[in-house]
DNA sequence: ACCGAAATCACCCGAAAGTGTGAAGGAAAA
DNA sequence: TTTTCCTTCACACTTTCGGGTGATTTCGGT
């Protein structure tokens, strides 16, 4: 129990004392305390002393502390795992279309399983994929899937 | 200042301060008190029940609780960013060199690219990326990566 | 000293990727 | 209605990629 006393708290209780240490005497000198019965008189004193030692303790102990530990889960970038930075999608102008292309570009795909997967013609899927690069500023679809995943455009 | 006093510890208290008396009552009865001075008597009880009451408070002021937020990062696949799988690429038998070129090959770079960087020439460079998928049994740069990626062989 | 893996390079050929241009239909916006 | 954008497709052409084969050198381990 880490008791924290300042001299000031000290000085105030040592007057405290001093002071009902006076009246304990003058009550002695008047005779007034032997109309009580002893029992009574003791019981006072221990309440009253009681009373300060609670008084002082509250006063002068240091708070426990219980520190709780609360785990806050964070991701990098804001972003939850698997999500989509709708904001650069829009801000390099990638349609539904070549969002697709460009997720299964990163997917592993090659034109021809991507025009499969689509149901359109090679030559569309190879438009598509220019039209990405173009916006995407890259020349290879290596550089798109690189810059798209750093960009979070695709998980 | 918050007292949180629980059943237990005021029985406890009361079971002392029932002895307290007794033992009050038991000098008394022994007329041993009167040997001492009447002060004395008194400064002890005072002395004996202020223990009391800081010994009551300390036991009982309600613990200030502290909640400690702490941060924690939150990966996927219980790996940190950026950190490798070493036991997927023994996995794969790939080499300190095929590394070298696969993490270029992620990065985006055409063979000539990675060629020029790694002072080696095109045909090496075919070389090793031949081999990357041969290991990785994938048929594209971009399956490789694709793979690379998942299995933690790349960041 | 020898072996095997790793790293290096060359050549050829076919497949895939990427460029450029043009065009047509449809939907949404101006 | 006109314009713009999206989507689709074609064709020709260039570049890059990837497979197959073979060869040389270097280096660590037995």
């Amino acid at each position: 129990m880490p008791l924290n006393i300042q001299r000031k708290e000290v000085l105030t209780y040592g007057i405290s004392m001093a002071l009902l240490l006076l009246l304990l005497k003058w009550l002695e000198a008047h005779f007034i305390v032997f109309n009580y019965r002893l029992e009574f008189f003791v019981g006072a004193i221990a309440i009253i002393f009681m009373v300060l030692g609670i008084w002082l303790a509250v006063k002068l102990v240091k708070p426990k502390l219980v520190i709780r530990v609360v785990e806050k889960e964070v991701y990098i970038n804001n972003l939850k795992p698997g999500e989509i930075n709708q904001k650069e999608i829009e801000k390099f102008g990638l349609s539904k279309r070549e969002l697709e292309v460009l997720a299964l570009i990163a997917a592993g795909l090659s034109n021809e399983e991507i025009a499969g997967k689509l149901f359109v013609s090679l030559n569309t899927v190879k438009t598509h994929s220019s039209n990405i690069f173009l916006k995407l500023d890259v020349k290879r679809r290596t550089q798109a899937i690189e810059k798209a995943k750093r960009l979070n455009i695709i998980h």
